[in-house]
DNA sequence: TCTTGACCTGGACTCGGTCCATCGTAGGAT
DNA sequence: ATCCTACGATGGACCGAGTCCAGGTCAAGA
């Protein structure tokens, strides 16, 4: 992640603390975390930390490609900083706890020709729902 | 659609005639109108239907398995009156236009155990994103 | 026709997110 | 090391989607 700080520099943006608190946050894997959960642990080290700059700060992650937005409910987006390898998401349906996970298969070769509308597909997200241990 | 009506009287529902129109617009396949919509389209209808009504009326109908909640974007949720026939979605990622699609294959057996983390995998929702005809 | 409890209404409220005027500061220029 | 200035941060107002609630209404059984 601290790499993502050099990538930025590099795109000319300025490595504000309030920027650097935020990828800090996001470090790691299986980390699934929504925006006001983003700032709250940035705020505990940089107390002062707005939630536009957070709303802003992962904006621009995403932008760059080095975060995915995670839309599994139609409640808060979450923040996924495993962005570089493919993945799809396993969500709990009643306590909502995400795992990354890794099917076999394309599911864009399940797509023929004649299903796809004249569209140009580019990406396919699947969302797997179930219960996890604890809640079953 | 209609007996969709029936079956609610079967579980003890009133018949109302806010009931009956928001079971009206949602009528047909392909559609997929936000909750604001399907309410503008009541109120041609029926002047008074309130935004409340509307939500419970799309809530019970989703609870009886009727209708599905889709939500594609991180805006409205949509309402897809198409649930008896499994299929997934393939979304315009310019203007937001949804067809139903149906690939082949089944994405849950795409899942290897190994990836299921102890979870009971219910279900699998593939969104298919790219540009439609007109916005490519 | 009467009764009654389920249903509808409209307005206040919550939550997630965006906008904007203003202030602060990173980092290049000197 | 200091200055400059445009980019970034702030926080409070605002917005859209959705929920809640007290009170009025009405579908349908007796």
């Amino acid at each position: 992640m601290s790499d993502l700080l050099e990538r930025l520099r590099g795109r000319g943006w300025r490595l504000t603390s309030q920027r650097r608190v935020v990828a800090e946050v996001l470090d790691g894997d299986h980390v699934h975390l929504t925006a006001d959960e983003v700032h709250a642990r940035a705020a505990e080290r940089l107390p002062e930390i707005s939630r536009a700059t957070v709303y802003n700060t992962l904006g621009e992650m995403v932008l760059l490609g080095e975060v995915m937005e995670v839309a599994t409910d139609g409640r808060a987006k979450r923040y996924d900083p495993n962005a570089h390898r493919p993945h799809q998401h396993l969500v709990c349906s009643r306590c909502g706890t995400i795992r990354d996970v890794h099917p076999t298969g394309d599911p864009l070769a399940d797509l023929p020709a004649q299903e796809r509308f004249g569209f140009t597909v580019a990406a396919a997200e699947v969302t797997y729902r179930g219960l996890c241990p604890s809640c079953s």
